[in-house]
DNA sequence: AAATACATAATTTTT
DNA sequence: TTATGTATTT
């Protein structure tokens, strides 16, 4: 019984209705949290296959994989979706690639080289350009290029625009860097948009059967796309502008990773005739979460006002509670949540606890195990980031694609085959002029006489059985990894030792049910599927919500869900806003709209929280309420002091309210390290204020570098940053951490 | 070449 | 606190 339009158009608000309705020409959705944005993407969907559109004429491009998996299953609980695409952009990007690989003029097999991956072929480009002298770090060089490739800018053009220092090096490394991945037959995440996006706009042919294959294109998440996911959105509809942007500018954070929010007014402007639509009731949070809310980001400058409203109730007032530290923040969270279950009037699976920085979760994680209160901390990769998962990943890369030289490096002696540092180097030597793979060096490893016996012999063996392995491909996932656990020695190496390579052992099993279970899911599904499904999958990909736990996650992941609860942990200057945001506003704003999507995926309760000393990297500091405490309104907000000094309520919000007037910049400034760590008495707080008794110009003895003046001070707190001029050179110390003695005051 | 001890540096967010 | 690199020994 296929369902009527009328079906799709129930209880839709009279914008949301127009949205569902829309279906030829350019149509920008303004969706603000909670506005129903998914449901009206649904319906939209159905309505257009209803109307005939033929499902594989339709193009859905989503933030992460979930998100994915979410609106097809529920797209098809109304309507068969056969042939339909719905994917990330880089997901899209690499069927793409492989579709049309030989036209591109790509090995089909190409390997997804991840930012990890990234970081290691800077380094050994860098190597290559011989400028290991300069104090750039291999990340920073890698986010110049990772930049510079979301704007489509090709090495060469790059060059031309280069003008500092820096820019001048990155157009070095970013050539060679370049190279070295087509060598290897791999594409870093960047490529992945880079190369679709440049095939349209160099290939009229084939941007023309595309554009024609999807007629109908959806993007979510909008506000998160960058240059070059827009050219492929832009090239995918200029026969057939039937595209759809779905997104809200004061949810866009990830500006960091290229994001632009230009892309919304390039929109208006690449399609003058397009329909706005905005929406803004909010059905998901009460008036007191929405009010709280909106005062925030109404602090925003750079931004189009935009109400946010309700007719929700009022319900609970939003809580900022105040804690003497991280522990107690943690133990008393919990216990909270714990309380609030056993009270009958909640399950675990209605909490959730968001964090800007993933470290924050230990203290959490004991007091959750402490407490026997379920959780998952939604940290999608961390599994397969271990050690021995990541080796045997490195042998499956290479089997699959005997140019992946990364991998090689990371395995050849893993386990050990007598193979060192220098025999590797003579062994790229050999290969890089012939232009051959470490792989193919290593077969012909006794015509390299700067190898001797046992390396040599190892290269050898090591091609020899990597050739062996070659026919296994075929076989299922699971079997192939068993096989080549006891080819490789890999087995053997784990199995004889201490209690840790057993946990290890155990993990890699854990990996082989993993491809298994992805076998089975679906047997047309290949190991290199496996590889990429693991590559391109994003945290919340992790999450299960089947579960009836507590979930815990980065602000970032919790971007598109929502929960009845939210705690939002350690809102404290510097942790939040981070302090790397601080120096510039843009920044600063960014991180209120972080702190915004955190506040709007409650639903009906809203806990914010901080704490007097936050224990950070290894040392105890005072913390600074965040400025955006002192940002929500009075009303509909409610402090609660559990600390131990227990100073009296609502001195959080005060003090950014009334005249202590720090400047944002200056909150390390009071971070004050505590010795020992965990002594809370005032006495022992008072006197050490190490980081601050160097200045510039002093004299001061090292114990290793002897004697050498200040020149220069920089950052605050346990960020306390020296330079001094010893005979020897410059050295940069942490100010807290060096072992100085002061020879002369200036 | 590999194992070990030792020092020291570094820590946002992620497809 | 942890990861990474360096120097030293075997």
């Amino acid at each position: 019984m296929p369902p009527t339009p009328d079906h799709f158009l129930q209880n839709l608000t009279e914008p949301q209705r127009d949205a569902v309705l829309h279906t030829e020409g350019p149509l920008l959705i303004l969706a603000g949290p909670g506005s129903g944005k998914t449901r009206v993407i649904t319906c939209r969907v159905a309505n257009l296959i209803h109307q005939g559109v033929k499902p594989y004429r339709i193009l859905a491009i989503t933030f992460t994989n979930k998100a994915a998996g979410e609106m097809r299953k529920r797209i098809e609980a109304m309507l068969p979706l056969r042939g339909m695409w719905i994917s990330t952009f880089h997901s899209f990007g690499v069927r793409i690639l492989r579709q049309y690989a030989e036209r591109l003029n790509l090995d089909r097999n190409f390997t997804i080289y991840d930012q990890a991956d990234r970081s290691r072929l800077v380094k050994s480009a860098l190597e290559a350009c011989k400028i290991d002298n300069v104090r750039f770090t291999p990340d920073s060089i890698a986010g110049a290029i990772s930049k510079a490739k979301n704007q489509l800018m090709l090495p060469d053009r790059y060059a031309g625009q280069a003008k500092d220092f820096f820019s001048q090096v990155v157009a070095g490394v970013y050539e060679v860097y370049e190279k070295k991945l087509r060598a290897a037959n791999a594409l870093d995440f960047d490529d992945l948009l880079l190369w679709p996006a440049l095939a349209l706009k160099n290939d009229a042919e084939l941007r023309a059967e595309l554009d024609a294959r999807f007629q109908y294109v959806l993007i979510d998440e909008y506000q998160d796309t960058n240059k070059a996911q827009y050219a492929i959105a832009r090239g995918l509809s200029i026969d057939y502008p039937n595209i759809c942007v779905v997104g809200d500018p004061d949810q866009s954070i990830y500006k960091w990773r290229g994001s632009d929010i230009r892309n919304i007014l390039d929109f208006e402007r690449d399609f003058p005739q397009a329909r706005v639509i905005t929406l803004g009731e909010n059905f998901r949070s009460t008036k007191a979460i929405l009010q709280a809310a909106d005062a925030l980001i109404a602090n925003n400058t750079q931004r189009k006002p935009k109400p946010l409203f309700t007719a929700n109730n009022t319900g609970e007032p939003v809580r900022v509670l105040q804690f003497e530290n991280g522990l107690d923040e943690a133990e008393q969270v919990v216990q909270r949540i714990r309380t609030a279950v056993d009270d009958g009037n909640r399950h675990y699976r209605d909490f959730a606890i968001f964090l800007r920085v993933n470290a924050l979760t230990r203290n959490l994680e004991s007091a959750f195990i402490r407490q026997r209160v379920p959780f998952q901390i939604v940290r999608g990769l961390a599994f397969f980031e271990r050690k021995e998962n990541k080796d045997v990943l490195a042998y499956l890369r290479l089997l699959l694609n005997p140019h992946d030289d990364l991998s090689f490096l990371r395995i050849i002696n893993e386990p050990a085959r007598g193979i060192g540092k220098v025999s590797l180097e003579h062994l790229t030597n050999y290969a890089e002029p012939r232009e051959l793979s470490l792989l193919a060096a290593a077969s012909e490893a006794e015509k390299i006489s700067a190898i001797k016996g046992k390396a040599s012999s190892g290269l050898r063996a090591f091609a020899q059985m990597m050739a062996e392995l070659q026919p296994l491909v075929d076989a299922t996932p699971d079997e192939l990894i068993r096989q080549l656990l006891d080819r490789t020695g890999y087995r053997k190496m784990l199995a004889e030792n201490d209690e840790e390579d057993q946990e290890r052992l155990a993990n890699v099993e854990e990996l082989i049910t993993a491809a298994h279970q992805f076998h089975e899911e679906d047997r047309t599904r290949t190991i290199g599927d496996f590889l990429e499904n693991i590559t391109l999958a994003s945290d919340v990909d992790g999450w299960d919500e089947s579960q009836d736990c507590v979930s815990v996650m980065t602000l970032h992941a919790a971007k598109g869900l929502e929960f009845p609860v939210a705690y939002m942990l350690a809102c404290e200057q510097g942790l939040l806003p981070h302090e790397r945001s601080l120096m510039k506003d843009e920044d600063v704003e960014e991180e209120r709209r972080l702190a915004f999507v955190g506040m709007t995926r409650a639903k009906e309760e809203l806990n914010l929280s901080w704490a007097r000393l936050r224990e950070f990297r290894g040392q105890t500091l005072y913390a600074v309420p965040s400025m955006f405490l002192g940002e929500l309104p009075e009303d509909g907000v409610e402090t609660i002091d559990l600390s131990a000094s227990g100073a009296g309520a609502s001195r959080t919000m005060d003090f950014w309210r009334n005249g202590l007037e720090r400047t944002r910049k200056s909150w390390y400034d009071t971070g004050i390290p505590l010795t020992p760590a965990r002594t809370q008495t005032k006495a022992v707080v008072a006197d050490a204020v190490p980081s601050r008794k160097y200045t510039e110009g002093m004299v001061v003895e090292h114990e290793v570098h002897g004697r050498g003046r200040i020149i220069e001070v920089s950052g605050h707190g346990a960020l306390r940053k020296i330079k001094i001029r010893f005979r020897s050179g410059e050295r940069a110390f942490i100010a807290d951490k060096a072992k100085l003695t002061v020879v002369e005051k200036k």
